[in-house]
DNA sequence: CCCTGATTCGC
DNA sequence: GCGAATCAGG
């Protein structure tokens, strides 16, 4: 994926916006946070260095293998649909979990952790895909915490969405 | 452990 | 020019 002007020209806006490197090469997709860093102090925009580049570092005689051989490029797993006409929920699992209780947070006796509004288009592997109002409004995000591994939820929303584990208390019995 | 940006350096 | 590897800080 080279920088096409229209890249670079989405890169500068984004990152003007304050979106971290992350977020960036998520919108962007097909580049890694790495490039987008790299790319910004290429082009000179490396804004605010707050703290992080204080140390004097003595360089690094990288001499590892260039080689990148556990790079499978497995992103399709969540790659949006960025431009397209998606706009529909797609990860609904067999069991239809409905936000009942992050709707009406007073049902549930578990605190709702606080939500990142996470737009459509910066789900990744590792976000909470849980649908937060009704999608088509204007309100409607995802929880955007970090999912657990191999989960499309958080550990919160996993609970309820699969009703099981700490949720499910021992009114019924494991068969 | 998760993340952040910064830097170096082989390509 | 590009970006992975690595680093350093939060």
């Amino acid at each position: 994926m080279s920088w096409t002007d229209e890249r670079v020209e989405l890169l500068k806006k984004l990152w003007a916006e304050g979106l971290s490197a992350s977020q960036v090469a998520s919108e962007l997709g097909g580049v890694t946070r790495n490039a987008v860093i790299g790319k910004v102090h290429r082009l000179g925009l490396s804004g605010r260095a707050k703290t992080t580049t204080t140390a004097p570092r003595p360089r690094r005689p990288r001499n590892q293998q260039t080689s990148r051989p556990a790079r499978t490029s497995s992103s399709s797993t969540a790659a949006p649909s960025v431009g397209a006409t998606a706009l529909k929920v797609e990860s609904q699992p067999q069991s239809a979990p409905q936000p009942k209780a992050v709707k009406n947070p007073q049902a549930d006796p578990v605190v709702v952790p606080i939500s990142k509004r996470a737009s459509i288009l910066t789900l990744t592997e590792t976000t909470c895909k849980w649908p937060i109002g009704d999608p088509g409004d204007t309100d409607f995000h995802f929880c955007g915490h970090k999912s657990e591994s191999g989960s499309p939820y958080c550990k919160y929303h996993s609970e309820i969405a699969y009703n099981t584990g700490a949720d499910r208390r021992r009114s019924k019995k494991a068969s």
